[in-house]
DNA sequence: AATATAAGCGTACATACGTACGTATGACAA
DNA sequence: TTGTCATACGTACGTATGTACGCTTATATT
Protein backbone atom coordinates (compact mmCIF):
# COMPACT_ATOMS: atom_id res chain seq x y z
CA UNK A 1 0.00 0.00 0.00
CA UNK A 2 2.06 3.04 -1.42
CA UNK A 3 1.29 6.26 -2.86
CA UNK A 4 3.63 7.75 -4.90
CA UNK A 5 4.37 11.51 -4.89
CA UNK A 6 5.51 12.91 -7.36
CA UNK A 7 5.12 17.40 -6.99
CA UNK A 8 6.08 20.49 -8.60
CA UNK A 9 9.89 18.88 -6.93
CA UNK A 10 9.51 16.16 -8.90
CA UNK A 11 11.47 14.25 -5.98
CA UNK A 12 10.97 10.97 -6.12
CA UNK A 13 9.46 9.67 -3.05
CA UNK A 14 7.81 7.05 -1.69
CA UNK A 15 5.57 7.02 1.49
CA UNK A 16 3.80 4.33 3.25
CA UNK A 17 -0.16 5.98 2.46
CA UNK A 18 -0.57 6.10 5.97
CA UNK A 19 2.12 8.59 6.53
CA UNK A 20 0.86 10.67 3.39
CA UNK A 21 -2.18 10.86 5.15
CA UNK A 22 -1.58 11.80 8.73
CA UNK A 23 1.20 14.23 7.15
CA UNK A 24 -1.54 15.93 5.20
CA UNK A 25 -3.32 16.48 8.37
CA UNK A 26 0.06 17.74 9.57
CA UNK A 27 0.05 14.81 12.50
CA UNK A 28 3.29 13.56 11.25
CA UNK A 29 5.88 13.99 8.30
CA UNK A 30 8.59 11.70 7.40
CA UNK A 31 12.01 12.48 9.95
CA UNK A 32 14.25 14.96 8.68
CA UNK A 33 18.06 14.15 7.57
CA UNK A 34 20.80 15.31 9.42
CA UNK A 35 21.94 17.76 6.52
CA UNK A 36 18.07 18.61 6.66
CA UNK A 37 17.73 19.33 9.75
CA UNK A 38 20.76 22.17 9.31
CA UNK A 39 19.30 23.39 6.61
CA UNK A 40 15.86 23.66 8.46
CA UNK A 41 17.54 25.39 11.79
CA UNK A 42 18.42 28.28 8.88
CA UNK A 43 15.11 28.56 7.67
CA UNK A 44 13.56 29.16 10.83
CA UNK A 45 16.79 31.54 11.78
CA UNK A 46 16.66 33.59 9.08
CA UNK A 47 12.94 33.74 7.91
CA UNK A 48 11.55 33.21 4.43
CA UNK A 49 15.29 32.66 2.15
CA UNK A 50 16.44 32.01 -1.37
CA UNK A 51 18.36 29.23 -1.65
CA UNK A 52 20.94 31.64 -2.08
CA UNK A 53 21.09 32.90 1.45
CA UNK A 54 20.76 29.43 3.11
CA UNK A 55 23.43 28.39 0.72
CA UNK A 56 25.46 31.83 2.18
CA UNK A 57 24.87 31.08 5.51
CA UNK A 58 25.60 26.78 5.27
CA UNK A 59 28.76 27.70 3.71
CA UNK A 60 30.08 29.14 6.50
CA UNK A 61 30.64 26.11 8.48
CA UNK A 62 30.05 23.20 6.00
CA UNK A 63 30.93 23.11 2.11
CA UNK A 64 28.35 22.63 -0.04
CA UNK A 65 27.45 23.25 -3.50
CA UNK A 66 24.46 25.26 -4.51
CA UNK A 67 22.93 22.76 -6.25
CA UNK A 68 23.57 20.47 -2.94
CA UNK A 69 21.99 22.87 -0.87
CA UNK A 70 18.78 23.33 -3.34
CA UNK A 71 18.31 19.47 -2.90
CA UNK A 72 18.34 19.60 0.64
CA UNK A 73 15.20 22.45 0.13
CA UNK A 74 13.70 20.66 -2.18
CA UNK A 75 13.85 17.43 0.02
CA UNK A 76 12.06 19.78 3.23
CA UNK A 77 9.64 20.64 1.11
CA UNK A 78 8.71 17.39 -0.18
CA UNK A 79 8.33 16.12 3.56
CA UNK A 80 6.47 18.95 4.36
CA UNK A 81 8.72 20.80 6.44
CA UNK A 82 8.35 23.73 4.19
CA UNK A 83 6.66 25.85 1.43
CA UNK A 84 7.85 27.75 -1.43
CA UNK A 85 7.05 30.46 -3.64
CA UNK A 86 8.97 31.91 -6.64
CA UNK A 87 9.13 35.13 -7.26
CA UNK A 88 10.95 35.59 -11.05
CA UNK A 89 13.73 33.52 -11.41
CA UNK A 90 14.07 32.92 -7.48
CA UNK A 91 12.12 30.31 -5.38
CA UNK A 92 11.91 31.43 -1.76
CA UNK A 93 11.26 29.17 1.23
CA UNK A 94 9.59 29.51 4.20
CA UNK A 95 9.41 26.73 7.03
CA UNK A 96 6.35 25.40 7.85
CA UNK A 97 7.01 23.25 10.44
CA UNK A 98 7.16 25.24 14.01
CA UNK A 99 10.74 24.41 15.29
CA UNK A 100 9.18 23.20 18.98
CA UNK A 101 7.99 20.66 16.56
CA UNK A 102 11.22 19.47 15.13
CA UNK A 103 12.94 19.49 18.36
CA UNK A 104 10.39 17.52 20.35
CA UNK A 105 10.10 14.65 18.04
CA UNK A 106 14.16 14.36 17.22
CA UNK A 107 14.72 14.76 21.01
CA UNK A 108 12.41 12.32 22.03
CA UNK A 109 13.38 9.78 19.28
CA UNK A 110 17.10 10.81 20.66
CA UNK A 111 16.64 9.87 24.21
CA UNK A 112 14.62 7.12 23.12
CA UNK A 113 17.41 5.41 21.70
CA UNK A 114 20.27 6.83 22.82
CA UNK A 115 19.08 6.91 26.64
CA UNK A 116 16.41 4.39 26.65
CA UNK A 117 13.76 7.01 27.22
CA UNK A 118 15.34 8.65 29.86
CA UNK A 119 16.10 12.13 29.67
CA UNK A 120 18.02 13.10 32.79
CA UNK A 121 21.04 11.59 31.76
CA UNK A 122 20.66 13.81 28.55
CA UNK A 123 20.84 16.49 30.99
CA UNK A 124 23.13 15.40 33.29
CA UNK A 125 25.90 15.29 30.29
CA UNK A 126 25.05 18.43 28.63
CA UNK A 127 25.74 20.35 32.03
CA UNK A 128 28.71 18.17 32.72
CA UNK A 129 30.26 18.87 29.09
CA UNK A 130 30.54 22.90 30.89
CA UNK A 131 29.99 24.54 27.79
CA UNK A 132 27.29 26.49 29.25
CA UNK A 133 28.46 29.58 30.77
CA UNK A 134 27.50 31.29 34.30
CA UNK A 135 24.58 33.13 32.74
CA UNK A 136 23.32 29.93 31.40
CA UNK A 137 23.61 27.87 34.60
CA UNK A 138 21.71 31.06 36.15
CA UNK A 139 18.45 30.54 34.10
CA UNK A 140 18.39 27.12 34.56
CA UNK A 141 18.44 27.51 38.13
CA UNK A 142 15.47 29.76 37.97
CA UNK A 143 13.65 27.39 35.43
CA UNK A 144 14.66 24.57 38.16
CA UNK A 145 13.14 26.87 40.55
CA UNK A 146 10.02 28.01 38.76
CA UNK A 147 9.22 24.28 37.86
CA UNK A 148 9.46 23.28 41.73
CA UNK A 149 6.83 26.21 42.70
CA UNK A 150 4.65 24.83 39.40
CA UNK A 151 5.27 21.52 40.85
CA UNK A 152 4.75 21.66 44.65
CA UNK A 153 0.88 23.13 44.01
CA UNK B 1 40.81 7.55 -2.62
CA UNK B 2 39.04 5.04 -0.95
CA UNK B 3 39.74 1.23 1.15
CA UNK B 4 37.52 -1.69 0.81
CA UNK B 5 37.30 -3.27 3.90
CA UNK B 6 35.61 -6.77 3.92
CA UNK B 7 36.55 -8.22 6.93
CA UNK B 8 35.23 -11.44 8.85
CA UNK B 9 31.57 -9.95 8.73
CA UNK B 10 31.75 -9.84 5.13
CA UNK B 11 29.25 -6.33 5.36
CA UNK B 12 30.47 -4.42 2.33
CA UNK B 13 31.15 -0.90 3.09
CA UNK B 14 33.47 1.63 1.92
CA UNK B 15 35.10 4.41 3.87
CA UNK B 16 36.95 6.84 3.20
CA UNK B 17 41.02 5.87 3.77
CA UNK B 18 41.43 8.57 6.27
CA UNK B 19 38.25 7.62 8.33
CA UNK B 20 39.49 4.01 8.15
CA UNK B 21 42.95 4.96 9.48
CA UNK B 22 41.84 7.41 12.54
CA UNK B 23 38.98 4.52 13.02
CA UNK B 24 42.23 1.65 13.39
CA UNK B 25 43.68 4.57 15.72
CA UNK B 26 40.42 4.70 17.12
CA UNK B 27 40.07 8.50 17.12
CA UNK B 28 36.69 7.87 15.00
CA UNK B 29 34.81 5.57 13.84
CA UNK B 30 31.93 5.96 11.22
CA UNK B 31 29.06 6.88 13.05
CA UNK B 32 26.07 4.66 14.30
CA UNK B 33 22.55 4.49 12.93
CA UNK B 34 19.52 5.31 15.27
CA UNK B 35 18.64 1.84 14.99
CA UNK B 36 22.40 0.64 15.59
CA UNK B 37 22.56 3.29 18.15
CA UNK B 38 19.86 1.31 20.25
CA UNK B 39 21.40 -1.89 19.77
CA UNK B 40 24.53 -0.32 21.20
CA UNK B 41 22.75 1.05 24.07
CA UNK B 42 21.30 -2.71 24.99
CA UNK B 43 24.98 -4.10 24.53
CA UNK B 44 26.28 -1.37 26.75
CA UNK B 45 23.33 -2.03 29.27
CA UNK B 46 23.20 -5.93 29.58
CA UNK B 47 27.04 -5.94 28.64
CA UNK B 48 28.81 -8.71 26.22
CA UNK B 49 25.54 -10.65 24.57
CA UNK B 50 24.52 -12.60 22.12
CA UNK B 51 22.21 -12.08 19.31
CA UNK B 52 19.32 -13.47 20.74
CA UNK B 53 19.60 -11.56 23.79
CA UNK B 54 19.95 -8.56 22.49
CA UNK B 55 16.68 -9.55 19.92
CA UNK B 56 14.73 -10.37 22.80
CA UNK B 57 15.49 -7.00 25.04
CA UNK B 58 14.99 -4.71 21.35
CA UNK B 59 11.41 -6.75 20.96
CA UNK B 60 10.04 -5.41 24.20
CA UNK B 61 9.54 -1.83 22.34
CA UNK B 62 10.81 -2.52 18.54
CA UNK B 63 9.81 -5.36 16.56
CA UNK B 64 12.70 -6.55 14.20
CA UNK B 65 13.27 -9.89 13.56
CA UNK B 66 16.27 -11.95 14.53
CA UNK B 67 17.94 -12.17 11.13
CA UNK B 68 17.73 -7.60 11.68
CA UNK B 69 19.46 -7.80 14.38
CA UNK B 70 22.00 -9.90 13.86
CA UNK B 71 23.07 -7.68 10.98
CA UNK B 72 22.30 -4.53 13.35
CA UNK B 73 25.43 -5.99 14.98
CA UNK B 74 27.42 -6.92 11.79
CA UNK B 75 27.87 -3.45 11.17
CA UNK B 76 28.33 -2.06 14.95
CA UNK B 77 31.24 -4.40 14.37
CA UNK B 78 32.31 -3.51 10.98
CA UNK B 79 32.31 0.23 12.23
CA UNK B 80 34.23 -0.80 14.80
CA UNK B 81 31.79 -0.16 17.97
CA UNK B 82 31.94 -3.40 19.42
CA UNK B 83 33.84 -7.33 19.33
CA UNK B 84 32.97 -10.64 19.01
CA UNK B 85 33.88 -13.94 19.33
CA UNK B 86 32.37 -17.58 18.85
CA UNK B 87 31.79 -19.94 21.14
CA UNK B 88 30.64 -23.00 20.16
CA UNK B 89 27.46 -22.05 17.78
CA UNK B 90 26.94 -18.80 19.28
CA UNK B 91 28.32 -15.52 18.49
CA UNK B 92 28.76 -13.16 21.25
CA UNK B 93 29.48 -9.33 21.20
CA UNK B 94 31.12 -7.23 23.69
CA UNK B 95 31.30 -3.22 22.86
CA UNK B 96 34.06 -1.60 22.10
CA UNK B 97 33.56 2.07 22.44
CA UNK B 98 32.44 3.88 25.89
CA UNK B 99 28.93 5.07 25.50
CA UNK B 100 30.65 8.45 27.23
CA UNK B 101 32.40 8.73 23.46
CA UNK B 102 29.48 7.71 21.60
CA UNK B 103 26.92 9.71 23.56
CA UNK B 104 29.63 12.92 23.44
CA UNK B 105 29.56 12.33 19.42
CA UNK B 106 26.17 11.86 18.99
CA UNK B 107 24.83 14.58 21.40
CA UNK B 108 27.52 17.23 19.73
CA UNK B 109 26.13 16.62 16.37
CA UNK B 110 22.53 17.38 17.22
CA UNK B 111 23.31 20.29 19.03
CA UNK B 112 25.08 21.38 15.66
CA UNK B 113 22.54 20.76 13.79
CA UNK B 114 19.71 21.40 15.13
CA UNK B 115 20.43 24.29 18.14
CA UNK B 116 23.55 25.95 16.06
CA UNK B 117 25.89 24.53 18.38
CA UNK B 118 24.23 26.00 21.49
CA UNK B 119 23.62 23.49 24.35
CA UNK B 120 21.45 25.55 26.84
CA UNK B 121 17.99 25.49 24.50
CA UNK B 122 18.59 21.89 24.28
CA UNK B 123 18.84 21.80 28.47
CA UNK B 124 16.06 24.59 28.43
CA UNK B 125 13.48 21.95 26.48
CA UNK B 126 14.33 18.92 28.03
CA UNK B 127 13.53 20.86 31.43
CA UNK B 128 10.30 22.48 30.06
CA UNK B 129 8.97 18.64 28.80
CA UNK B 130 8.89 18.05 32.67
CA UNK B 131 9.40 14.17 32.45
CA UNK B 132 12.02 14.91 34.94
CA UNK B 133 10.76 13.78 38.35
CA UNK B 134 11.60 15.92 41.78
CA UNK B 135 14.70 13.90 42.27
CA UNK B 136 15.96 14.63 39.30
CA UNK B 137 15.37 17.76 39.77
CA UNK B 138 17.41 18.16 42.76
CA UNK B 139 20.01 16.54 41.24
CA UNK B 140 20.39 18.94 38.92
CA UNK B 141 20.50 21.84 41.21
CA UNK B 142 23.32 20.26 43.17
CA UNK B 143 25.44 19.25 39.79
CA UNK B 144 24.80 23.04 39.32
CA UNK B 145 26.28 24.16 42.46
CA UNK B 146 29.13 22.22 42.31
CA UNK B 147 29.82 23.59 38.76
CA UNK B 148 29.59 27.01 39.95
CA UNK B 149 31.78 26.14 42.88
CA UNK B 150 34.50 24.62 40.90
CA UNK B 151 34.14 27.71 38.27
CA UNK B 152 34.76 30.33 40.84
CA UNK B 153 37.48 28.74 42.02
C1' DA C 1 20.67 42.88 -29.55
C1' DA C 2 24.15 39.74 -28.08
C1' DT C 3 26.25 37.73 -24.39
C1' DA C 4 27.27 36.41 -19.72
C1' DT C 5 25.36 35.03 -15.14
C1' DA C 6 22.84 32.74 -12.10
C1' DA C 7 18.93 30.05 -10.79
C1' DG C 8 15.63 26.26 -11.33
C1' DC C 9 14.91 21.68 -12.28
C1' DG C 10 15.58 17.02 -13.67
C1' DT C 11 18.49 13.67 -12.97
C1' DA C 12 22.27 10.77 -11.34
C1' DC C 13 25.10 7.91 -8.59
C1' DA C 14 27.56 6.00 -4.68
C1' DT C 15 26.80 4.84 -0.21
C1' DA C 16 23.95 4.05 4.06
C1' DC C 17 20.09 2.07 6.29
C1' DG C 18 16.05 -0.77 7.49
C1' DT C 19 14.69 -5.03 7.00
C1' DA C 20 14.81 -9.79 6.16
C1' DC C 21 15.17 -14.29 3.37
C1' DG C 22 17.50 -18.65 2.48
C1' DT C 23 21.00 -21.93 3.04
C1' DA C 24 24.43 -24.42 5.48
C1' DT C 25 25.83 -26.24 9.57
C1' DG C 26 26.55 -27.32 14.43
C1' DA C 27 24.16 -28.85 18.84
C1' DC C 28 20.98 -31.37 21.09
C1' DA C 29 16.99 -34.76 21.66
C1' DA C 30 15.01 -39.06 20.85
C1' DT D 1 22.21 -42.03 14.58
C1' DT D 2 19.09 -39.42 12.61
C1' DG D 3 16.03 -35.64 12.75
C1' DT D 4 14.92 -31.03 14.64
C1' DC D 5 16.05 -26.63 15.80
C1' DA D 6 18.72 -22.56 16.26
C1' DT D 7 22.33 -19.82 14.57
C1' DA D 8 25.68 -17.85 11.51
C1' DC D 9 26.46 -15.87 7.35
C1' DG D 10 25.93 -14.38 2.71
C1' DT D 11 23.08 -11.86 0.29
C1' DA D 12 19.27 -8.96 -1.27
C1' DC D 13 16.19 -5.17 -2.08
C1' DG D 14 13.76 -0.88 -1.61
C1' DT D 15 14.37 3.48 0.12
C1' DA D 16 17.08 7.44 2.10
C1' DT D 17 20.90 10.47 1.99
C1' DG D 18 24.90 13.10 0.57
C1' DT D 19 26.43 15.23 -3.14
C1' DA D 20 26.45 17.36 -7.47
C1' DC D 21 26.37 17.72 -12.80
C1' DG D 22 24.21 19.68 -16.83
C1' DC D 23 20.64 21.66 -19.41
C1' DT D 24 17.43 25.35 -19.85
C1' DT D 25 16.00 29.75 -19.22
C1' DA D 26 15.24 34.36 -17.13
C1' DT D 27 17.71 38.42 -15.88
C1' DA D 28 21.46 41.62 -16.02
C1' DT D 29 25.41 43.73 -18.63
C1' DT D 30 27.73 45.69 -22.50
Amino acid sequence: MYAYIQERTNVHMQFNLRSVLSWRFSVARPALSKSEMEVARLLWEIGPATVREIHERLSADRDATFATVQTYLRRIEAKGYATSTIQGRVRTYSASAKPRTVIRDTVCDLVDRLFGGESLPLVRHLLEQKNIDSEGLQEIRRLIEKMDESRSK
